[in-house]
DNA sequence: AGCCGGTTTGAATGCGGATGCAATATTGCC
DNA sequence: GGCAATATTGCATCCGCATTCAAACCGGCT
């Protein structure tokens, strides 16, 4: 059967050359192109030539290269998904989501996943490089970068970024609006004096979440507001903890962190270093609705992201936009679900 | 300056047809082949040939298309990374670690996330249509299946599993012997009467922290363990022990739990639902050393997987047999960190 | 000036598969 | 049965870049 010491690939055993679309075309007695057709989609073949074919790929263990077909069809069927450290810490669900979603349209991830912000650069290169589809930001860009990649035809979806003065597709959680919503909860059940504990300083995400417990707090009257900065680790929030209690002279009501990580470990700083009962002395009140809020001892009281339907919005606005690229941008923003946990004490009412 | 309709991309503004190594040799007034050069690395050219690729690339916003390039070089400078749900869910770190590593060797991870474990051969398809040129793994192969990818000329690293008869490359953790501390630690404290919460059926890494477990036991001469069933999961965890103290007549000396997810749960039953001291009147061990299990109001005696040098050595492993496919297998074992937490009764003493 | 070894450069080709077009086979219909 | 309409098939080309081979070039030296 084999020819020469340059065959292609017998079935299971050898690894020599894969075997192309010639060398079934070859075995089958048919054309490359007839190859070609049996596996595509909508391409047209008698079904004779169909099992020729299938007959003979099957003998050569033939796959047709996702590769050489991306170069000509000028679509490869990947996109890309950039990340940074943080984004899978905190939500791992989010990668396997979007992977799983992306493969239920036959799209592959490329991910990126960044080590420092400004690594982004020299990942972008790449990215465009690889001439993906598409393209999923869970990391900051500046404008101008994404417009590079728009402009080189790569369409991008921001996943929990916004850019104030450029139209871009994204999908974001509504930080701002859970914040107040925590806020406000608190205020009504009597707390007065606050403490906020933030994410790093390039977070949006915090800078939002943060913003948002501010402004509610303005409105309700309440001013000077000690806040100490976190990394969004729960060692940090302990820390942010020990700081909020050096600068005061007794324990505030609440304390307000910019995630749940942080929310925990202000919690254990509050029992465990200030032999503080929460919520008796001191509430504390988180963001993200992540697994270990859940977990009996901390039951943190937070706003849950929808990650679910956050990551099927990112897919279907990027399938969308691949399909079609001119379709004008959209924005898309879910309110996060409230989590009324036992780290807070909330007046009990039936509202939402 | 634009010739026509179908002129390549300008720089920053336009997005026609992507710039190719032709466009920017017509305006450089070069052949295609010196382009090529330019842009490779050991390639020869004049340092004013350089200046000028580089400076009509500059000006058509050109970049070699990486796709184009696999197809002529057969080297994608891609590997795949095939997960499970769970691998994401309680080792974040692996992927972004992995991901980064490979990326300082100029390969990128095309990522494959498995809902069921069923979908793996659909998988595996897609990964050999795109020409990868290796695979990790931390989903479970058959040896028939990983046999098919080595044989299509694809290096596979085997994460956390192994094969009893197949020679294969592999990273792992030993988990049996780590159980086998865990075990020999609490027996030698007094524990007695031990419970054993395993994970899902078909982990390979559950079956293997069971038996250490169970092996040790035997040695120490403790029979007619009860072991009930989790998924891994926390809330699993909880329901495991409500399962035990059903089962048995009082509770348990201690609780092995196969990942500390599960050994969080029963830390929250065991508090919350049976008003027991954790580890007063039961210690409790996990295995992972994931980040949650060092949480003060669990701080959970565990094993933790060295999950830094593991990714690393997988990296190494796979880089060099996509350099060198011939070099024969290697197994690379890790012990575990043994942390002593403070949610089990340890006898002090100052042995590792 | 003529020649040699080494370095640059360009023309031509191929990687593996998709696709427009023309040739051929099949089918439907009166 | 005959002819138009439709479905299949093969041929030739192209996608964008790397690479081989030969031609051109560049001193250096006799």
């Amino acid at each position: 059967m084999n020819k020469s010491a340059k065959t292609a690939g017998n079935g299971e055993t050898g690894q020599r050359r894969r075997a192309t679309s010639y060398d079934v075309a070859e075995l089958a007695g048919v054309s490359q192109s007839a190859v070609s057709r049996v596996f595509q989609q909508g391409a047209s073949a008698s079904k004779e030539m169909r099992d020729r074919v299938m007959a003979a790929a099957n003998k050569l263990g033939y796959r047709p290269n996702a590769i050489a077909r991306g170069l000509i069809t000028q679509r490869s069927n990947m996109v890309a998904v950039v990340i940074s450290q943080q984004t899978n810490l905190y939500y791992p669900e989010f990668l396997v989501q979007l992977t799983q979603r992306f493969s239920e349209h036959g799209v592959r991830v490329l991910l990126f996943a960044l080590e420092h912000e400004r690594d982004i650069e020299q990942m972008l290169e790449h990215v465009l490089q690889y001439r993906v589809d598409g393209l999923v930001t869970a990391a900051m860009l500046t404008p101008h970068q994404f417009r590079t990649i728009e402009n080189a035809g790569v369409p991008v979806v921001l996943y929990n970024r916004t850019f104030p003065d450029t139209v871009a597709n994204s999908v974001r959680c509504d930080h701002t609006e859970g914040e107040r919503w925590l806020i406000g909860k608190l205020h009504e059940a009597g707390h007065r004096r606050f403490a906020i504990v933030t994410g790093p300083q390039d977070s949006t995400v915090s800078t939002e979440r943060t913003r948002g417990a501010l402004e509610r707090l303005g409105e309700l009257g309440v001013h000077d507001v000690p806040i100490v900065h976190g990394d969004y680790s729960s060692a940090s929030g302990r820390a942010a903890f020990a700081d909020i209690m050096d600068t005061l002279d007794r324990a505030p009501d609440a304390v307000v962190a910019a995630n749940d990580a942080m929310a925990i470990g202000c919690i254990d700083a509050a029992r465990e270093d200030y032999a503080l009962d929460v919520p008796g002395d001191v509430s504390i009140v988180g963001f993200d609705g992540v697994g270990p809020a859940r977990f009996a001892a901390y039951d943190v009281t937070t706003v849950r992201q929808p990650v679910g339907r956050m990551t099927e919005a990112a897919v279907a606005m990027l399938i969308d936009r691949i399909g079609n690229p001119s379709i004008s941008a959209e924005q898309r923003v879910f309110s996060g679900e409230r989590i009324r946990g036992s780290s807070a004490r909330f007046k009990e009412s039936g509202d939402r």
